[in-house]
DNA sequence: ACCTGAACACCGTTCAAGT
DNA sequence: ACCTGAACACCGTTCAAGT
């Protein structure tokens, strides 16, 4: 079963588990991450998994500690998966892991919602932030730096940004409310009409503007990184 | 008993219903921000809030829509207090309404999980939102620029900034441990160590952090600005 | 108009028992 | 060693009924 996994890819397969097959840990995540990726993160509780399973709610208890232990398991196998950068400068670095988080978040949208929910970081985790930071660090970044260019940067290590409030105000079915809100909030409606942020085919692109976000930051830290920066004297 | 709502203070003082006087969807969300200030906004489900008012869970339903409208009103019952900010130019106007709302977010800690929670902005969110969009656009920034600005300003104009991962790494309770992961990821723990962010007593200050990160984000703007940035031609 | 009672369809997690 | 059964202490929300 395991030969299934490593020939096939842990994290976009779910497992052919045979009935009465016994579980491991590797198979609940694998399946936690099938049916994230079917019905979304909330879909995801104990009792909808072990249904999947074929199995009672406790059984899963067994391989995993309880809810978080799962969703930091499913978390690991995604991160397993950033691959390490292959240039030398810092900027390049950072550059391609925000990128490739980027890239594993489209393919599992429900990375978002369990990476806000984590509360404390896996050893996983912790070596891919690690990483990040010996990015900065051994290319040249102070400490201080370093620790404000990560605060900068928020989770666009972990490939998106978090937006406040991402879902339509109510009532936005109907086009005379939506009107009214544009009249009654204009600058709010023309940043949301705004198509100013292209891609080279001219319309609005998220995926642009984010790398354009992470770019106008990057330009920041390497400003900052010239100057000599250290907390005590500030920019 | 409104009128004690006006002289107390909405937001800070449980409102003092006399048993058997009848609810009101101020009563309620008065209510719920009181139970969220005591036991964070977990302990606010409709079953505890309506039991804090001596009454049936559905009860409550006759005054908020569901669970979402009623954290919907908590926020409004915060934003509303945020005060208009005095200055003329954008970047002093940015700066006060972003150190306010963290005053308010110290006040009220579940602030932020409540605009994590939150999918959908009410009229007072999204009068907010114009606000700080306004301070841009009508003092000299284009609509893109905002855009980005507001981007990369993320929850900070709520007050915070939405830290992946906040709680500590599982079995740090054990000297032993924390000095295992300190030798396997010594970037990260070079940062926690780091005390380099100083307010002027010397020590490790969150506050000082947050404005001098946010004063970070104020100097890139006023440099895309003064170079008259727009999105078609890149940094 | 406002609140109640009973029910529905869920949760995560415990304990002791089975195989 | 691994899974099961029954239970505990919760959720948000519905419907129809009470006052």
């Amino acid at each position: 079963m395991y030969d299934v996994h490593l020939t096939r890819g842990v994290v976009d397969v779910a497992p052919q588990r045979g009935r009465g097959a016994p579980l491991d840990r590797d198979a609940v995540l694998a399946e936690a991450v099938a049916l994230a990726d079917e019905r979304g993160l909330g879909a995801v509780s104990m009792r909808a998994l072990s249904a999947r399973l074929s199995v009672v709610p406790m059984a899963l208890y067994k391989h995993v500690a309880d809810r978080e232990d799962l969703i930091g398991g499913m978390i690991d196998t995604v991160v397993r998966t950033y691959p390490a950068p292959s240039d030398d400068h810092w900027r390049p670095r950072v550059r391609s892991r925000v990128l490739a988080a980027r890239d594993a978040q489209a393919r599992h949208p429900w990375m978002r919602d369990a990476v806000d929910e984590a509360r404390r970081p896996t050893l996983t985790v912790l070596a891919y932030m690690d990483a990040v930071a010996a990015d900065f660090i051994e290319h040249g970044f102070t400490v201080d730096l370093t620790h404000y260019a990560m605060h900068v940067l928020g989770h666009r290590i972990w490939g998106y940004t978090t937006e406040a409030f991402p879902g339509p105000p109510a009532g936005v079915a109907d086009p005379e409310a939506v009107a009214a809100l544009a009249e009654r909030f204009p600058h709010v409606a023309a940043i949301a009409a705004d198509t100013a942020i292209r891609n080279p085919a001219g319309a609005c692109d998220e995926q642009y503007e984010f790398e354009f976000a992470l770019d106008l930051l990057l330009d920041a830290f390497t400003r900052l990184q010239q100057a000599g920066w250290v907390s005590a004297s500030p920019v």
